[in-house]
DNA sequence: GAAGAAACAAACAGGCTTGACTGTTTGTGA
DNA sequence: TCACAAACAGTCAAGCCTGTTTGTTTCTTC
């Protein structure tokens, strides 16, 4: 009664947590068609028989992992923020912050997610939802590490457009890495902000 | 011998044809990985053993589909270029013509081939080199459209800028339609874009 | 300490996909 | 006209994936 330490239900979400990571883990090394069951279970290191426990079907594995990967780009996000610098080379900054976001690993993953969600029915309102929300927060997020002012008529779309912009980039380099070109078109995008923003 | 019309050869690119386009019609309405070959084969109204006999292996389809699409969307991009109008409103009405591509089926079938190339070795090869090429030919057309000279410092930045920015927003759109926002941001790219070129 | 629930393990059946295989028709060149 | 090759048709087996079922261990609670 009084050692209420739960070691039981610690360990459920410890499982829950491996196969998690592990789906989102052959998301983006083997895409979202490759990533089965039988897959997942085996790189999470649980027996199929746990698997099928925690989420009795593949749709209630993937759902999940919807919610965790936009969980951790909202994380990775928010952690990226606070370490930017301030001053000059402000803006430049959070753009090379974006635009390693949306090359990251976690990013692959939710696009495998995106793309399986055009095709699928009960993913796509959830992937639509979350992404919703994921993408008002960056929104919000940008909007103050540019120290944009949303009511000047033009602003908030160039902040959008800056979203959009890396998004894009992001899918650009998922084939050919593109470092190098991405750095120069976020220079001058840098510009373009410094010009219209604040 | 004086009637060489080749009756045969005809009805065997016919064949193929149809076999390609069931391949971006199952692309696009049940993605890469609802793609499979008996679907094809359904929906192109051809037997199983025909598709075999044209295209020996899926990896075979697949990539015969990619050159497809890539064909595809040079021709649409150019089609759709010949008809812009001249003068004022240029600018906005190119960027027009560029959101429609990149929220038109075809693209749908080529994000469906490049994320699935991303975790295939064969295709990747293939689809980076032709949306290289593919990516080369639509640069050198925005550059003419808008009339920027890319001698001057950052304006060639700014038109890839633009060209990914183009392809965040046919990703955004793919989920949920986003064409009013789509809409706005681009307006006020026009505005960007006739100020920084030519 | 004993009953009951949660976590884990593993075998199994059904469905789907791919490509190999065999057979048939149609067109081409001699 | 005849031989040959290309196009077309359909069946079959092997493999994988999913989800069900049955059984075992570990933890909790009375």
């Amino acid at each position: 009664m009084t050692t209420t330490r739960v070691p039981q239900e610690q360990r459920s979400r410890a499982t829950r947590r491996r196969l998690l990571e592990a789906t989102v883990g052959c998301l983006v090394d083997h895409g979202y068609a490759g990533t089965s069951t039988t897959l997942v279970s085996e790189r999470a290191g649980v027996s199929r028989g746990a698997q099928l426990h925690h989420y009795p079907s593949k749709a209630d594995l993937v759902l999940a992992a919807v919610r965790h990967v936009s969980e951790q780009r909202g994380l990775e996000l928010r952690e990226a923020a606070a370490s930017l610098p301030q001053g000059a080379g402000r803006t430049r900054a959070v753009l090379g912050m974006l635009g390693d976001h949306f090359t990251s690993p976690v990013f692959a993953a939710a696009l495998e997610l995106w793309v399986a969600a055009r095709s699928d029915e009960p993913l796509r309102g959830e992937v639509a939802e979350l992404e919703q929300q994921l993408g008002r927060d960056t929104h919000r997020m940008t909007v103050e590490l540019l120290g944009a002012d949303e009511s000047r008529p033009g602003e908030r779309e160039l902040v959008q457009a800056t979203l959009d912009l890396v998004r894009g980039l992001g899918l650009a380099n998922t084939i050919g890495d593109d470092s190098a070109r991405r750095a120069r078109v976020l220079d001058r995008w840098a510009e373009v902000l410094e010009a219209g923003v604040g």
